[in-house]
RNA sequence: GGAGCAGGCCGGGCGGUCGCGGCGCGUUUCGCGUCGAGGAAAGUCCGGGCUCCGCAGGGCAGGGUGCCGGGUAAUCCCCGGCGGGGGCGACCCCAGGGAGAGUGCCACAGAAACAUACCGCCUGACGGCUACAUCCGUCGGGUAAGGGUGAAACGGCGGGGCAAGAGCCCGCCGGCGGCCUGGUAACAGGUCGGCCAGGCAAACCCCACCCGGAGCAAGGCCAUAUAGGGGGAGAUGAGGCGGCCCGCUGAUCCCCGGGUAGGCCGCUUGAGGUCCCGGGUAACCGGUGAUCCUAGAGAGAUGACAGCCGCGCAAGGGUGCCGUGAGGUACCCCGGCGCACAGAACCCGGCUUACAGGCCUGCUCCCCUG
RNA sequence: GGCCCCAUCGUCUAGGGGACCAGGACGCGGCCCUCUCAAGGCCGAAACGGGGGUUCGAAUCCCCCUGGGGCCA
């Protein structure tokens, strides 16, 4: 539900977009979503579901989450949409561990962003 | 010293670096300053404020509450008292009106579940034995003491009385009714009468009191909109006002098709907290008193890194003491792990539920010492 | 954030205070039938979400938790 700045993604429209147009990546902790939106600036949206756990539980995950994003956001291509999808054992999971998890997907959906744009 | 009861409180602290949200300021791609979750923010179980439904009117239906008195904006909450139950006690628990209005239910067992007689007891007539005694059988009457069933059987114990019995009579207890006394009242105490009537209303119900409905996604404003498109109903009353009716209101409403699904307000200072003074047993109320007031997001702000201190946990080492010993205990040291329950979304008052650890106050019981 | 529903064998359900109380269907296991399988027949295992309360007695009535599901501009 929660996004984080540095561009936010918010409209339901925007979600459905990268998830049907985007590439996918999957690791234990979590589901990256990207896709080129085609501008300058890098919108970013986290879904929390409520399986993670109580609103305590979901705060920390996302709090994290956003700070690993802004992190590592020199490994983020300029002008793409992204949908970070946590998985329940991200619930348990510390900072240290979601940070490495946000690092190899983005790098790995990097690379899928830019070919996909290429294909055009 | 040990066990326990009641009430209240805290719920990690300190200062760095990089980030986030609001507000303010500034030489507005940025910088500076400042503030930034809880006692339950939770469950949404009650009650209010606020907003809209024209007014929030009457009745029915429906729902809620239910000893008495008080507090409050209000309550299913709180305080005080009464009654009942539990505990040696401090104290705790109780939806605790009416079954002397009606309906219904009370399985199984039992004769009978609300008015009855199975066994039994007593007795009359007749018959059977030899005789009016005893015994047995049949028919009738009396009885509710005893047996047995059950969760529950026209009150319990003792005595008198009687053919046997029974509040039939007497004493005590319990219940009911009248009167008197105390208390605002619930009720308590006394006295007289008299023995009359099972339980369940968290079964229907009766009685008393309360409740109009929705909910900030309420509601209001602005902007945008192949467009002001097509069809139908309507002052003989459309539609609306809670589920219905009365009553009120009075010109728009419904369907098809299409568009927008963005911004601003509501949005945080209020039945506000703390202290003091006064009133009250208390809840609470009053005060020209003093002081503190600062989260306000909108896919939804508190995180990351490292340090010091505090607390807890289970292990390791050293020293002292006790013990033959396994071990126990006190202090110190090194490094480690963890720090509960849990995250505001219109706001308040309650209730309920979750919660590592710790602190304070008052009280009870037991043991020891004086 | 607010407002509403629901809960019974593995699944779908019946039962709304005692007795036919925990019944039925599908599924599961065993046996019979058949050369074998299916179908059919017989038998069996299997549940009232948890905790309190009312009642002599709760799946059922009341309260509190827990877990699911739905609606809103």
């Amino acid at each position: 539900m929660p996004s984080i700045r540095l561009g936010r993604l918010s409209q339901e429209e925007d979600f459905r977009r990268v998830y049907r147009e985007g590439s996918r990546r999957t690791t234990a902790l979590l589901v990256l979503h990207a896709r080129p939106n085609g501008t300058e600036s890098v919108r970013v949206g986290l879904v929390v579901g409520r399986r993670l756990g109580g609103a305590v539980a979901r705060n920390r995950v996302r709090r994290r989450l956003r700070e690993a994003i802004r992190a590592e956001r020199g490994r983020i291509r300029s002008g793409a949409d992204l949908v970070v999808v946590p998985r329940r054992a991200a619930a348990a999971a510390s900072y240290a561990a979601l940070r490495g998890a946000v690092c190899v997907a983005l790098d790995q959906a990097g690379m899928g962003g830019a070919a996909e744009e290429r294909g055009r």
